[in-house]
This record gives structure tokens, C-alpha cells and sequence, in this order.
DNA sequence: TTTGTTGT
């Protein structure tokens, strides 16, 4: 059923790969220089031209922050719209749906090993201040919707600090879910697939979104289709992905890619049972997942060697 | 265990 809704994807892929290109050429013609006095100034690093923000200010934190930003999203951005870093996780905010992109995260045995400073019920459902109001989801927009505030990057991934886990709450990382049968359920296991990849694995990086895709209706042609919720009109997707790279002990790579209709799911159906080609799922979101990575440079996809 | 909502 998965397999056959996917065939009628060629329609997005046109338009997602063109406005991502676009994008990068924009930013290929900055031009840093500023003038001052008729002079055109380079800005150099070592030499701040107004003096109110120069090299030396303070960055213990920042910096900090920046490296582990760095390591998350080690193997490539899939996208660059509305980019935010958190503590643990970064994601790419879609302002057009008040749902995320993407998430992305990096995931050790000691990310996700009991820790009993963190603690889950303390956390609230916030919305994220750093959205402009025109394009925030507020907890209103999920209440009596029938939807689950889906964890985009589970808290269950982030168990190294009470902040790490505070920040998945922020309504930047949710998207709405189907409760019964779906979040409580089939994608909790496959989450908690993703958690076991831990023991095998040293290092597993996981990218998770929402994906939008067309149905082909009654007069024969392809829609997409999908409800939006609350005053904010957010909507609801129709699919989520799941993208991982695993590292293991010897170096090698291996890819793991899925994607579930959101909806109430048999219980027995395995979790391997929705695996599909990535290059599927890029062309249905409009990104490139791992693009820093060759695809020859993968032993294993979704288990089979390459 | 982790994923959540609703009503009092």
C-alpha cells in the first residue's frame, strides 16, 4: 500500500530540488564588504569595523554549543530554511506549515542511558518565542484536535541534561500525530529502534520529518490532501520519514530510511516492513539527506550491501 | 518503558 502511494511522487520531486537550488545561488553572491567613509572595508575576523561587536566577545558557551552543532550535523544540512540549534538538536522550521522540515540528531548509548536528573514529567509543551507570532503553533492549536504534539526528535534521545530534554518540548519540534496506533505505538517502536541502534553502533545520526504526499481521487488525478488544526492552521502530514547513518566501531557506515502513513498502524506489522529507498523520501521532501556522504561510501542500505 | 490527552 506504502509503496504503490509512493510511485506518484515524480510531480514533487521537480519543484523541491529547484527552490533548494535557488537557495545556495543566493548565497554564493554575499558580499561581507561595508563602507565607511567612501572606503570600502573588508570584514576581517581580527579587525571589527564599528567596534560594538568584535572577536573578543565572549564565546565559553556559544562555542561550545557550536562545536556540538558542528557534530549533529556532521554528514551535511539537508535543508537551510528557518535553520535552529538547540542544545542536543537542530531542526529547519517550515513557517508555511507551523511544522519542522526536518530534525536532526546524534545519538550515543550515553544520550539515551537512565539518568536520573532528567525527569520527562517536569517538562511542558511550549511554543517556541524565537518563531515570529505570524508563524508560531501554540499548544491551543492541538488542544481537542484529536492530534498528539509529536516529538519530532524524541525526549527518550536526549537524557544528558534536564535542559536537553526541556528543549524537545519547545512546539518547533511537534508536528501532529495521530495518538493511538501511531505515536503511542508503531513510530514509539520504530523511535525505540533507532535508540537500539545504540548498542551495535557508536554514533547514530537520525534526520525525522514530515512528509506531504499526493492521492490520487476519484477524477483520476493526484492531490495532496491534508488537514490543517487550531487558529494557526498547522498542519497535519500525511507521512513521517525517518533517515539514520549509523558509524560503527570499524568506520563503516550503514543507512537505514522509513516512512509511515500517519495513521492508526497494525501492531504487528514490523518496523522493517516500512523501510524505502532514500532517494524516495528526498524527492518527496525536496531535501538531500547525507549529501556529505558518497553513496558508495555506505556498506549496508536498509540491510542489503551496496 | 515511552508515547501522549483529557477531565476534575
Amino acid at each position: 500500500m506504502i509503496s504503490k502511494r509512493l510511485l506518484h511522487l515524480a510531480q514533487l520531486s521537480a519543484v523541491g530540488f529547484t527552490g533548494y537550488l535557488i537557495g545556495q545561488q543566493d548565497n554564493s553572491n554575499r558580499d561581507d564588504s561595508v563602507v565607511v567613509n567612501g572606503k570600502k572595508l573588508s570584514s576581517l575576523p581580527a579587525l571589527p569595523i564599528f567596534g560594538t561587536v568584535s572577536a573578543a566577545t565572549p564565546y565559553a558557551e556559544g562555542g561550545k554549543s557550536k562545536d556540538r552543532v558542528t557534530e549533529i550535523m556532521k554528514y551535511g544540512f539537508p535543508g537551510l530554511d528557518n535553520v535552529r540549534s538547540y542544545d542536543d538538536f537542530v531542526l529547519s522550521y517550515d513557517r508555511r506549515t507551523r511544522v519542522p522540515h526536518w530534525v536532526f540528531e546524534h545519538i550515543t548509548k550515553e544520550h539515551i542511558s537512565k539518568n536520573d536528573a532528567v525527569d520527562r514529567s517536569k517538562c511542558d509543551f511550549k511554543p517556541d518565542e524565537s518563531i515570529h507570532p505570524f508563524f508560531r503553533s501554540q499548544n491551543a492549536d492541538y488542544k481537542g484536535s484529536g492530534f498528539d504534539r509529536g516529538h519530532m526528535a524524541a525526549a527518550g534521545n536526549h537524557r544528558l541534561a534536564q535542559q536537553h530534554v526541556d528543549q524537545t518540548f519547545y512546539l518547533t519540534n511537534m508536528a501532529p500525530q495521530v495518538g493511538q496506533g501511531f505515536n503511542r505505538d508503531s513510530w514509539n517502536r520504530l523511535e525505540k529502534h533507532v535508540r537500539k541502534l545504540t548498542k551495535v553502533y557508536n554514533n547514530v545520526y537520525c534526520c525525522t520529518g514530515p512528509l506531504y504526499l499526493p492521492r490520487k481521487e476519484a477524477d483520476g488525478k493526484s492531490y495532496v490532501k491534508y488537514q490543517v488544526i487550531g487558529a494557526n492552521t498547522v498542519a497535519v502530514p500525511t507521512h513521517f520519514y525517518k533517515v539514520v547513518v549509523c558509524e560503527a566501531g570499524d568506520g563503516s557506515l550503514h543507512m537505514e530510511s522509513y516512512v509511515m502513513p500517519n495513521q492508526r498502524l497494525p501492531d504487528e506489522t514490523p518496523v522493517s516492513s516500512y523501510m524505502v529507498p532514500p532517494e524516495t523520501i528526498e524527492k518527496a521532501a525536496g531535501l538531500l539527506f547525507f549529501d556529505k556522504i558518497h553513496r558508495s561510501k555506505l556498506t549496508t542500505i536498509n540491510g542489503k550491501k551496496v
